[in-house]
DNA sequence: TTATTCTTGCAACAAAGTTGCAGTTTTGCG
DNA sequence: CGCAAAACTGCAACTTTGTTGCAAGAATAA
């Protein structure tokens, strides 16, 4: 709860229930989530939830990208990391480590770095 | 019209004209094509194009992601390398440059990052 | 030739997300 | 307070990318 202040207290939004559950779902989470995994949790239409985390969005408070499920996947913008996203079981990673892109040109907001997983690998070492 | 034999010689797939006109375009092109793209210049319907399209993956001919428009960018499987989406502009860039991930437990297919092109940073510097 | 398989087009469908609208809540201000 | 304006929400209809069932047409093999 304390988090929620202090995280919309730096913006205009409005706190509203609904804002705040999507924002206690997020906070709570150690990996990002989509609507489909958060849906039975938030007691709100789905019209709702969209307009909020558009909203989130635009003041920074949350980022965003899309998956291979074709699904948005969302978390709270803290420190800049990148996205393991395995083909094979669809599950998302959170990275750590620091990337040397040496793109001085460009503005990198994220990274998604896509491939197997050493979970699904070891299953297939395990098959072969 | 050689590079297609040469690629799918080594495949089973049956060389289609509708086929053909799928690779040709993907291999003349110097970045990803999503179904969009492509769909005047080829002359079928959407359902075939994306038909032969799972196929050309399963047989490794093509890779696939998708960008922040929620569609899907095709391009021929050649030497590995990330691509860079604009979240202002929507265009797509191939990076060539090695990135070392360190990330020895994991198979890395694609690299995707996502920012602000030097294009649009320019544009922003202007309007400023 | 004839049977089997592969390929294609059409139309209907699926699923994530968006939009219009009307009803409700919150806010601002005299 | 009181009341109007603005912000928020739910519902239903819609949009868009991509998928699937089915029947017809082409290719292959015996």
């Amino acid at each position: 709860m304390d988090k929620i202040n202090n995280l919309t207290n730096i913006t205009n939004i409005k706190l509203t229930s609904a804002r705040k559950s999507i924002l206690e779902l997020l906070i709570n989470s150690n990996k990002p989530l989509s609507y489909e995994d958060m849906k039975d949790n938030i007691s709100m239409d789905k019209a709702t939830f969209y307009r909020n985390i558009t909203i989130f969005e635009e003041e920074s408070l949350i980022s965003s990208f899309e998956s291979n499920d074709k699904k948005r996947y969302f978390e709270i913008s803290k420190t800049p990391h990148s996205h393991f996203i395995c083909s094979s079981c669809s599950k998302i990673e959170c990275i750590h480590k620091k990337i040397d892109f040496n793109l001085p040109e460009y503005k990198i907001e994220n990274i998604i770095i896509k491939g197997i997983c050493k979970y699904c690998l070891n299953k297939k070492e395990e098959n072969a």
